[in-house]
DNA sequence: CCCTCATCTGAAGACCTGTTCATATGTACA
DNA sequence: TGTACATATGAACAGGTCTTCAGATGAGGG
């Protein structure tokens, strides 16, 4: 609970209700790591394509436009957080989507997105 | 809706029913936008800062305990995206959360870390 | 066995992102 | 008006991430 940065604070008592009901750091780093994974077009490509089931790693590379080097390295980092799970059969590997706190992530984001596409006129300081 | 992969497809019929039902290359950019924005722990520890209603700038800073200049940078490329809004008064700044589908996302990525924090021992997931 | 095929891996380069330092803007108040 | 303060901005540097290329692994078939 030590302060570090209290000199000029303006609303002291919000400060540390707000700083109570923050989660702990482990947490918060925990969280922006699975978003991160979600955060590039083509994992996210992978994801959506595993939603309805398992694909093997070629028709994965084929549904979402990417070489299978680019599609093995990405289902790597996902498998390496349990995000999604393969299953061997000879030589071929089947992956599905693991995790069902991700599935439901998925599920809030797209159905929004659908729904806001209309509405993102940014493009302001970046590009 | 020519394919271009063709070649070395498994499951042609999944994989092109898988494709029917992938997002627009917008939608999923964009969504794989809004999961950027939430992948660094600071920008995420100020919107969890600001679920409970609007802070300055100052007291999110002290809240999240970066500097003042990086929460202001945080702050403009969520207001770029308008996931946050400010509020002004004299020379104070307030913002709030703005976008209610990121508040959804927060909520539900923060309820599911609580209780999986424990179950993340990454490792390499072979068998 | 040897060759092919599906997948995996490591290394290297280009690219993007976050932080910091210095400075700018603009409001309040003496 | 001039100083103090809250916030905003720009440039630059450091570190990370994604893609690609080349080769490795391991199963299946002739």
């Amino acid at each position: 609970m030590v302060d570090g940065c209290a000199v000029k604070v303006v609303d002291a008592d919000r400060v540390s209700a707000v700083r109570e009901r923050m989660p702990s750091a482990g947490d918060v780093t925990d969280t922006a790591d699975v978003f991160g994974l979600l955060a590039d077009p083509n994992r996210l490509r992978l994801l959506v394509a595993l939603l309805d089931g398992e694909l093997c790693v070629c028709d994965l590379a084929a549904v979402t436009g990417q070489s299978e080097s680019a599609v093995s390295h990405a289902l790597r980092l996902l498998r390496a957080h349990r995000i999604v799970a393969a299953r061997r059969s000879g030589r071929m590997a089947y992956y599905r989507l693991e995790d069902p706190h991700v599935r439901l992530l998925l599920d809030v984001a797209l159905a929004h997105t659908e729904h806001t596409e209309a509405i993102h006129p940014e493009r302001d300081g970046r590009s």
